[in-house]
DNA sequence: AGATTGACTGCAT
DNA sequence: CATGCAGCCAATC
């Protein structure tokens, strides 16, 4: 009997995840959570921690990716919210006063 | 090899 | 809607 998780589990999750951000489309934002039901991961931290391994070239929108409240995910090293705020603006996602997206328009399924 | 942290979520108060 | 507590997996020290 095989272990019940093959070694290269983790690497297709990954890339699931990755697949399943660059489906997002332009303007529109979605949660860790949403992503993490999508590629079937076992919690919603793992999907989190891709994007945390994301390399800088990546083609990855992460920045369309948000937390389950709408606002941008705080990261160790602080301040890059800003930066990925600026990136969806210029997608066309607005921010409310108190800097978070309104789901029920940008939440894409 | 063990312990800690981390770009999270869900439910309860 | 905000806050607190618990749970899950993987990567890092």
């Amino acid at each position: 009997m095989k272990k019940t998780k093959p070694p290269d589990a983790a690497a297709s999750l990954y890339s699931r995840i990755y697949a399943a951000v660059r489906k997002i489309p332009k303007g529109k934002v979605s949660t860790y959570g949403r992503i993490a039901r999508l590629v079937r991961a076992p919690g919603p931290r793992v999907v989190g921690y891709a994007m945390a391994a994301l390399p800088d070239g990546s083609t990855v929108p992460w920045q369309r990716v948000v937390n389950h409240k709408g606002e941008i995910s705080r990261r160790k090293g602080g301040g890059g919210e800003i930066c990925q705020r600026r990136l969806l603006e210029a997608e066309g996602v607005l921010f409310t006063l108190r800097g978070r997206i309104d789901l029920e328009t940008y939440g894409w399924p």
